[in-house]
DNA sequence: GCAACCGACGAATCTTGATACAATTACGTA
DNA sequence: TACGTAATTGTATCAAGATTCGTCGGTTGC
């Protein structure tokens, strides 16, 4: 009888006790002959396992005006803001940003399309990280496939495949990845990568049928991961796309303040989604904020490449404000 | 600016520190310029006006065994255990018994549906206290049908009618009231109660037209917060029908040991749900568990009017023993 | 205009739960 | 077998959080 679920079942048992009934631990401890500290130690590994979990709602509604106003004013279809604790502390954002999508993605119905997922946006791993697994039935083939090739350094490669992976893993879907990096030299070693490898071909072709994009926003520097050359863009190419105005890039596809566009011969050089492959109205979905990126969302609102707008408040506001 | 949400907003920000950032009550109180006595106040009414879930999953597979051994002796297509605190408190099984169904009954699609429920249940009446508000889109017309007539004390009605009413709030339907006595001194009577009010003509029209039955299993005798005649059976009645052989009854329809329907004058006495108008395989649920109830869902489950229990591991494991 | 009341708040205090430490056991290795 | 190591549990203690109580500001009623 000595299986391996045991333990688990007692976690669950005294977590019911405490949690549900509201038993106190001394009394848990005695009614089962345990110390106290066991029952202590016993929660603690039960909210290890996730037998336990602790969630903070935002409450519907509670920034509808502003929300609301956003999407009058950009033509949204959503808008979601979270309250951010520290306006300065860019990581913490995208942590809470991150957790306040993975909540809004697991009311959505996602079986049985097409997902495009960035996998090196910060945002959308804390989103990966916070995400439940679903116990909804997979119904249909749902694809989950990464729109851009690979860019900063090793690691972080790795950390994004296993990023799309477990996204994949926890929607229920099957992943297609782009082994191939991010930005190359010339766009023949561009072509050349593409027809190289049939994961990527297939992964590409799925780009043309996307249903659901979450895009990643990011500005016209090279931010902390990510070093310029290799498989991302050099200082000087970054300086090229600013002189001719880009304010931002969407998935490496830079536009101007506009949202305009900016077609030059640094396309040619990204494996990944163009701007024209992103999905209908409805579908895209981008997750950020923080006062770095300000331009950029607000210049991706402009041009309407986005849709559907996770934030933070103070982002929000100044978007309301000019 | 004095809105009602305003605290709401401070709740949510401080409950997202401490939970979500796992910052200690006297570091956000600080921070926040306010005493650590208000933040864990602030906490308490979070929690309170759940803001902040604390959620305790039966993990996937706890009790596999034992559900599917179940499953094939009775060829049920869901069962679900949960641990019993205490055998014999039957009333905290029954709570507990809820709760798990609540969570159940949430991950399951029923929008459009019409849903038979059994409003004196208490087992259900705790699913209801728990189901948390769906955030689903209310899609199609949802129905929630009484599935019987009004029994017990007056008390015991009014709460019966909030139950229903309050179901049907939280899925996103509309509740269908049976406003009778669930039993009637004659079959006579009974007619003459039916014709006399639409609401209940129409809840009865739509018990024809079930597809969830969430079913009501009772024993034989007269329990707690029932009492004989009036609206009941009396004891003589129940006397009866014990001697043709009923070990129980599903919403008053008293079935014998092994399941089979027991046809008596009785039945054209009740207002409410018959056995043939049960829906089809999937969709007959029962919440039922503790001792007194054993022999009634045990002969529910040889009858295979239920095809969908959640109850306790004791019973559980007597229904699997011979 | 004043007294009585009510609710919100913070300081101090008490209770509850977490943890450091030591004892115990199980297990692998010499 | 004896020893060392690591894992597990309980005891005692400490820190964190809940609660009590008194104060203050505002409101109601006379």
């Amino acid at each position: 009888m000595a299986t391996d679920l045991e333990p688990r079942r007692f976690m669950t048992k005294v977590a019911r006790m405490y949690y549900t009934h509201g038993i106190r631990q001394i009394e848990i401890a005695s009614t089962l002959g345990i110390s106290q500290a066991r029952v202590s130690r016993l929660l603690q590994a039960a909210e290890h396992a996730k037998i336990v979990r602790t969630i903070v709602v935002i409450p519907e509604g509670l920034h509808a005006e502003v929300e609301e106003d956003l999407q009058k004013r950009y033509g949204l279809s959503q808008v979601h803001i979270v309250e951010a604790l520290d306006p300065n502390d860019e990581a913490g954002i995208n942590r809470d940003l991150g957790e306040a999508a993975a909540l809004i993605l697991s009311a959505m119905q996602l079986s049985g399309k097409t997902i495009g997922f960035t996998s090196w946006s910060r945002s959308l791993r804390s989103l990966v990280a916070t995400l439940e697994p679903s116990k909804k039935k997979k119904s249909g083939a749902t694809r989950i496939v990464e729109m851009l090739g690979d860019v900063g350094p090793p690691q972080s490669q790795h950390d994004s495949t296993r990023s799309t992976q477990r996204f994949a893993d926890l929607i229920g879907g099957t992943p297609l990845f782009i082994r191939a990096p991010g930005v190359l030299s010339s766009a023949e070693v561009r072509e050349a990568m593409i027809s190289y490898d049939a994961h990527t071909r297939e992964a590409i072709a799925a780009l043309d049928e996307l249903d659901v994009a979450l895009v990643g926003i990011g500005t016209c520097n090279i931010d902390a991961p990510l070093e310029p050359g290799g498989n991302f863009f050099t200082v000087e190419q970054f300086a090229m796309a600013k002189s001719l105005g880009a304010v931002g890039q969407i998935n490496l596809r830079f536009i101007d303040a506009e949202g305009i566009p900016l077609e030059s011969e640094l396309d040619s050089l990204v494996i990944g989604v163009t701007l024209a492959q992103l999905p209908a109205q409805g579908g895209r979905f981008a997750v950020a904020g923080g006062r770095s990126k300000y331009e950029a969302v607000r210049a991706a609102l402009r041009g309407h490449w986005i849709d559907t707008l996770i934030t933070d408040m103070e982002t929000a506001e100044r978007l309301l404000q000019e």
